[in-house]
RNA sequence: GGUCCCAUCGUCUAGUGGCCUAGGAUAUCGGCCUCUCACGCCGAAGACACGGGUUCGAGUCCCGUUGGGACCA
């Protein structure tokens, strides 16, 4: 293949859509499988909202995704004065004329149109209108819009498109569509192939929403005498309803940076969205950044639009299921280092950032991590579910207090009586931790289950986790003994109100600093 | 309304006339593992939108219907 440009030309809407993510993601996956060039140009034509804020955002969720670019950011504002030099170009040579139709006529036409229930398409009149006639009334200030004058004649355009092969559409259901408005502005047709021209764009590699305007643009191309690109029309990405996605009705869900503040993996992100309406065509499914590069192809796309399958009802799935599985994939096997700094941002957001974790406990946060990590889903996970292991302030839950606290009278006992012998214990392992539980559990009497449980509610606040030994080991002897002997007067006071007759509920409640006092006197 | 596109399990998809009693993934359910929850492993249920053709044979080709979508209005 000769040279390969591809473009991604974003408008600066304030936020990176997950339509306009999967866009560059796959241009960017097509350059860099044909060893080409990435161009990032910035549709900034509506001033209003094109803000330096608004176009930042995009770099940053590109950024995010590691998508990087080799040419760019291009600033489509700044070539206006280009596009229409070309579309007055295209009025010398003939090929678009002035059309002062106002809209008062227009739409009378139109809705005679409608009446009579037939097609409306703009009916040429200034289209015969004698040149001197139109320069004559540009010169007296009539207002006007430029119109391509598309051949009327048997025919039909035809250029070649990746995804649906062949594409033909004749010339008689094209009209003679605006390229300049009154106002001076070029439309978005002209610019974007003008741009593209520029740019020497070989594949333009868009949506399928934009497949209407093709033919349009490729009679451009061949007025101008310029090479007409290769086109790849991706699918769109449609809602369980089968609406196309917007920020409107969807909310922050269909923007980039969501996913980064939910705790996505930046590749798993990625890894997910390619496979919106690609497949390698085995039954891959994870890759790595190589990986799908190396697997990417235009003609695997699928013609027809996915389903993006989030369910804002289901609040344990708060984005497709499938994508988080795909994150949490990813979350509990990548290799550990690299893993790390995600958990670290995400721990300083929570306050629970120890800068020995990058010194000499450096060590105990890569076990503390690893032991976590295979039950967790998100990186942000860490800061909410793993605050037990991070903090000595963690909540108590309140499943964990009745159901496995409150289970026995005698655990206020229990847990005092095991704090004591956990507190000599020299190892502080595995193999004597649990050897330690069960053995009291036998003496005892009781099911060892019965204490593995209370202890885990009690020095994690949980009723779920890792192995309770896990939990000991990565705790440490002297913050578990804390904990159990913490929440043993705990237990004893409720049971003690208890039995005073006293009210209300002893529940789940934040541990830590504020159980080093006595509960509610 | 006009032009065009699409159609396989709930969802993402494999499938390009016989390899399909339709494969994988995810989600769901069950089992194993087990101190809990996950992970992992094993298993279950679950789809060719419908109707006509073509063909010895159709998920695969053609036509129509239905449904969905895009753009234009």
């Amino acid at each position: 293949m000769e040279e390969v440009r591809v473009r991604f030309p974003p408008s600066p809407t304030g936020y990176l859509h997950i339509g306009g993510a999967r866009t560059a993601l796959y241009n960017w996956l097509f350059a860099r499988k044909h060893g080409g060039t990435f161009v990032l140009r910035i549709e900034d034509t509506d001033v209003e909202r094109s803000t330096q804020d608004a176009i930042q955002e995009i770099l940053d969720g590109l950024q995010w995704m590691g998508i990087d670019w080799d040419e760019g950011p291009y600033l489509q504002s700044e070539h206006v004065e280009e596009h229409k030099r070309v579309a007055r170009c295209l009025l010398e040579t003939g090929h678009a004329y002035r059309c002062f139709c106002t809209k008062e006529e227009l739409e009378a036409k139109r809705e005679e149109a409608k009446r009579e229930r037939r097609p409306y398409r703009y009916d040429g009149t200034c289209r015969r209108m004698p040149p001197e006639e139109a320069e004559e009334r540009e010169k007296r200030g009539d207002p006007f819009v430029i119109r391509f004058r598309v051949p009327r004649q048997e025919g039909s355009v035809v250029y070649q498109d990746v995804v649906f092969g062949r594409e033909e559409r004749a010339y008689r259901d094209i009209e003679d569509f605006i390229i300049l408005r009154s106002n001076g502005l070029p439309v978005y047709i002209l610019s974007n192939m003008v741009d593209d021209h520029r740019d020497r764009i070989t594949h333009v590699i868009r949506g399928q929403d934009h497949r209407a305007n093709t033919p349009k643009q490729v009679l451009l191309y061949q007025a101008l005498g310029w090479p007409v690109p290769l086109f790849a029309h991706m699918s769109l990405t449609l809602d369980p309803k089968r609406r196309k996605i917007s920020k409107r009705v969807h909310g922050d869900v269909v923007t980039v940076r969501y996913y980064r503040e939910k705790g996505f993996l930046p590749w798993a992100f990625c890894n997910f969205m390619a496979l919106l309406g690609w497949s390698p065509g085995d039954d891959r499914e994870i890759f790595s950044r190589e990986e799908l590069i190396e697997a990417f192809s235009l003609e695997r796309l699928s013609r027809a639009n996915s389903v993006f399958n989030y369910d804002p009802d289901n609040p344990r799935f708060f984005t497709d299921p499938k994508a988080i599985n795909i994150n949490a994939h990813y979350l509990r096997t990548m290799p550990l280092e690299e893993l790390i700094p995600y958990v670290e941002e995400v721990l300083r957001e929570e306050g629970l950032w120890d800068p020995a974790y990058a010194g000499e406990r450096r060590g105990w946060f890569l076990a503390a991590v690893d032991l976590l990590r295979v039950r967790y889903f998100t990186t942000k996970d860490f800061g909410t579910l793993g605050r037990p292991y991070f903090s000595d302030e963690y909540p108590m839950e309140e499943k964990a207090w009745k159901k496995n606290l409150l289970k026995d009278k005698q655990l206020a006992r229990w847990l005092s009586l095991l704090a004591d012998k956990l507190e000599c214990l020299e190892p502080f392992d595995l193999g004597s931790t649990e050897e330690t539980v069960r053995e009291a559990a036998q003496e005892w009497g009781i099911k060892a289950g019965i204490l593995i449980n209370g202890i885990r509610a009690a020095v994690t606040g949980q009723t779920v986790g890792p192995g309770l030994f896990d939990i000991l080991v990565i705790l440490g002897k002297e913050r578990v003994v804390r904990r159990l002997r913490s929440v043993s007067r705990r237990l004893a006071a409720h049971w003690a109100k208890e039995e005073s007759g006293g009210e209300g509920e002893e529940g789940a409640g934040d541990l830590g600093k504020a159980s080093e006092r006595p509960p509610k006197t």
